[in-house]
DNA sequence: TCAATACCTGTCTTTTTAGTCAACTTTTCA
DNA sequence: TGAAAAGTTGACTAAAAAGACAGGTATTGA
C-alpha cells in the first residue's frame, strides 16, 4: 500500500480525524440540503464514499453525527461573529463586518444553509448555543451600537433591526441562491457579484444609518 | 348527526373542499418545519386528525400533496408581489410594499417558511415558478428602479440589491423568529415589534437608497 | 325513499431507514 | 516481528415509511 507515502508517517488518531472530517464534510452538505429529519445516513455515506456501518462507528447516531456536524459548524461562525469589534468608527466596523459576513456566504455557503434550516424547523437544537454564547454576543453588540446612537454617530435605530438586517441581507446570497441566480440571469455566482452585493448592502445600511 | 347544522346546508364538492383545506394546512405546518423529506405522511394525518388514508383520496401521494400546498402558498406570495406596483413615489411604494411584506410573515409565517426551505435545498420543485411569474416580475420591478434612478430619485444602486435586501429583512422575521425572540428577551413576537421592524426597515432602506 | 355517488378508514404490503454485530484488515509500537 | 489496538465492512434486524385497497358510511338529488 501507498498510505504511508501519500500521507506522511502514521499518527496515533490521524486516522480517526481524517475518516471523522470527511464524514462530517458530507454530513453537513446532506443536513443542509434536506435538514435532520430529510437527510439519510445511506446518502451520507454514499457521498463520503464509505460504508454506512463505517459511519457508525465514528459516530453513535444520526442525532450524534448532526450534534457534531453543528458543533463543528459553530465554530467557523463564531470566527465571523468576532469580526463585528469594538471600534471607535463605525463605518470601519460595520463595513468590515458585511465584508466579512458576505465572504462567508461565498466561502461556506452550506454552513449558512445548515443554520437557517435548523432556524427554520425552530432551533430544536440550538437552544444551547442560543441561551448562551449568542445572548451574550447580541448585548454586548447591542451596547456598541446604543453608544453610536449616544455619540451621535449613528440615526436612533433599534441596533437589534439593523443587526438583524444586516444577517438576513448577507446570509440571503448563500440561502437564497436559485432565487439569486435566476433574476442574475447566470449559471452561478462569481466572487465578483458577491463583491457588488457587499458594496450596495454597505451603501444603504452606512448611509441608512446615518454613519458617516 | 350535528353536521348539517354546524356546517349549514350541503352542497356537492363542498366536503372535499373543506378537508383538502384541513389537510393542506396541516401538510404546509410539516412540511415547512421539516421539508419535503423530513415530513411524514402520518404526521401530517395526526396534525390535521384524520386518518391516513383519508390523505391518500384526496393527493395521489406525498409529492402530489406537497405540489399542492407549494401552489396553494404561491397564491398567497403573489398577492404580496403585486403589492409592489408601478407608482410615481418610490417612497411611497417601497414603503407600502415593506409593510406588506412584514405583515405577511407576521400573518403568514409558516407560508414564508415553506419557502425558504424549498430554495435552501436548491428549489427542486420550483423551478417552473422561477423560470416563468417570478423571473418576469423581477424583471419588470427592476426597470421600475431603473427608471427611478435615471429621474434622480434614488442613487444608482443594483436594484436587484435593493429588492432582495428587502426579501431577506422581512422575511427574516418569519424565517429566524427563534433568534429574533431569544434577542428580544420575549416569548413570542407582538404585532408591535413587526412594525417596529418595518419603521426601522423603511428607515435605512429610503435613507440608505438616497429617497425622499 | 332509494339508488348513485362521494367520502371514509382499518388493514395490509413493500420499501426504506437507523442501527447492530461479528468477522475481517490495517496500523501501531514494544 | 508479532500481538494488541484501531479501523473496516457485509450482512443482518427492527422500526418506520409510503401507498394500495376492499369494505364500509354519509350525502345527494330524483
Amino acid at each position: 500500500m501507498t498510505k504511508s507515502i501519500i500521507r506522511g508517517p502514521y499518527k496515533p488518531g490521524r486516522i480517526r480525524e481524517q475518516s471523522r472530517d470527511l464524514i462530517l464534510q458530507a454530513a453537513q452538505a446532506e443536513f443542509a440540503c434536506h435538514g435532520f429529519r430529510g437527510a439519510t445516513m445511506q446518502r451520507i455515506a454514499e457521498s463520503a464514499q464509505v460504508p454506512k456501518a463505517n459511519i457508525h462507528y465514528y459516530f453513535t447516531s444520526k442525532l450524534g453525527l448532526y450534534g457534531a456536524v453543528l458543533e463543528n459548524t459553530l465554530n467557523l461562525w463564531d470566527n465571523v461573529f468576532n469580526e463585528l469589534s469594538s471600534h471607535d468608527e463605525p463605518a470601519y466596523v460595520l463595513s468590515r463586518y458585511i465584508d466579512a459576513k458576505i465572504d462567508f456566504s461565498r466561502t461556506h455557503p452550506t454552513a449558512s444553509r445548515l443554520f437557517a434550516k435548523e432556524m427554520i424547523s425552530g432551533a430544536p437544537h440550538l437552544s444551547a448555543y442560543l441561551q448562551q454564547d449568542y445572548r451574550q454576543w447580541f448585548k454586548q453588540r447591542m451596547s456598541v451600537f446604543e453608544s453610536w446612537v449616544a455619540q451621535g454617530k449613528m440615526d436612533n435605530i433599534d441596533p437589534a433591526h439593523v443587526i438583524f438586517m444586516i444577517w438576513a441581507s448577507t446570509q440571503y446570497y448563500a440561502d437564497f441562491e436559485p432565487q439569486i441566480i435566476i433574476a442574475n440571469d447566470t449559471e452561478q455566482l462569481t466572487e465578483q457579484a458577491f463583491l457588488d452585493a457587499a458594496s450596495s448592502i454597505k451603501h444603504i445600511i452606512l448611509k441608512g444609518c446615518g454613519i458617516h
